[in-house]
DNA sequence: AATAATCTTGCATAAACCCGCAAAAACAAA
DNA sequence: TTTGTTTTTGCGGGTTTATGCAAGATTATT
């Protein structure tokens, strides 16, 4: 990558820039000048020039990703009818007594909240904002798998709560998916993500993944595990839907 | 990671305090400056700018939400006001590098949230929520204490948990108080939650507790530790109020 | 009234900015 | 390639902005 940042065409100093911008929210003209090893003057005309265009909030000093326009950060789940459909059909699938592991995100949190108040049964998680939602049903027994709580995800991380996950040995594991594919399985981008759901999944008898369509065939760098061991797939799709038949040889489709 | 903490630009301390602001109904320069790691009179020409801009509300001492005057969404935490200063005060006792052992309580909560973003140092706690909140500090090392998630105290409990405390060994212990007397020291109502305070307390060199004043002379069921145990005692009141003296004997009031 | 905390004002400094210009680079056509 | 045209870039020098500090005024607190 840094080979040729040296000699960048204006237009690639530009992706470059709004890359950074994406990634951190704001731009030092300071460090983009010593990065790009251009002038300052010429870090502040391509500024200049990509707030013209809108695509950026150019300041003193530097430049903003344009959400910080919008100070109201939405609170809106994405595609929460889809998640929710996918929480109903994934609820069905736990029954009374039994031990369940779960991950965290969006749609396992739709997942929870539906589980009703009467429910009985054993659960351990990695996400603290589950485990709180779980604690509201006072038949559940709920347990939170400690460790480093890592800030993007928003999980428990690290290799105390991995040799946890060694010890326990659980009915039904919920994961979320960041990316399937029909023939390279789960992948995942965070490499202390994959170690974490790998040992849960090696905690438990059946594997369910959630996912909204828009996920399939989609891909990432690290693969949490093959096609094959997952049991169960759960999309707000028809389990008809065509979108699905690349996943039936190796699993059940919900 | 680098921090784009430090050195904030103008917009992002604008960014932050209005965050501040819409979360506490109430911001101190003071805090901000601290939190910001800028002059006091930075933080006052930013909450000039803000007041100018309609924001907010500028005051003598800090700022307000402008909904506030209109009480319609207030009161969501009891006493805020006095936990902030609890917060305010707490806050100044965590110093770079050290190892920290939080519990859960509203009271704690505000406390973290005063956390300035560029503290380094390690925390322990047995609460989800404050584990989410310290999380976002990105040059914090979070640890959260995995174990049964007790509905009513919102915090993790159990032998497990006991078992890894007495594994660690921390500089500070903050403790909210349910109830605290100058001869009976701090107590509590459930049981299963007196074993986890006594087993951080037993992790911990230094014990600080924090309480409203309205809690002083009060006293449960069953002892958590003895006052001598205790070494600073924080509340809302000045340290000469005579509230606190009976309590000076045996801990440093501040 | 006394004390402490906070505010205002003015000033100093460093960093960031703007403007114009000339050199350099990229581009297009001969 | 060479030549001419256009775009891009870096630099000098003057301007503006951001920030912290100090001293005195103002406001809370006791």
């Amino acid at each position: 990558m840094e080979s040729h940042i040296a000699n960048m065409l204006k237009k690639e100093r530009h992706a470059y820039i709004l890359k950074q911008i994406n990634l951190h929210n704001k731009v030092l003209s300071s460090s983009l000048s010593i990065q790009l090893q251009v002038s300052e003057d010429t870090v502040r005309r391509d500024l200049f020039e990509l707030a013209e265009a809108g695509e950026i909030i150019k300041v003193h000093g530097g430049a903003l990703s344009r959400s910080y326009h919008f100070p109201a950060q939405q609170s809106v789940v994405y595609a929460r009818e889809a998640k929710m459909e996918i929480a109903r059909k994934a609820v069905g699938l736990i029954k009374k007594g039994m031990t369940v592991l779960t991950e965290a995100g969006t749609t396992m949190m739709e997942m929870v909240r539906l589980i009703p108040a009467s429910l009985e049964a054993t659960f351990f998680t990695v996400s603290p904002l589950i485990a709180l939602e779980l604690a509201e049903r006072p038949l559940l027994s709920v347990n939170l798998l400690g460790g480093q709580v890592d800030m993007s995800s928003q999980i428990c991380i690290g290799e105390k709560m991995i040799r946890e996950l060694s010890q326990i040995q659980v009915d039904l594991c919920f994961l979320g998916a960041n990316a399937i594919d029909s023939r390279q399985g789960l992948t995942e981008i965070d490499w202390r993500v994959v170690q974490v759901k790998k040992s849960m999944i090696d905690a438990s008898s059946r594997l369910v993944v959630l996912t909204i369509a828009e996920k399939l065939n989609s891909a990432h760098r690290m693969q949490v595990c093959k096609p094959q061991r997952i049991d169960h797939l759960i999309t707000e799709l028809k389990p008809a839907d065509k979108k699905l038949s690349a996943y039936k040889k190796h699993m059940t489709v919900i």
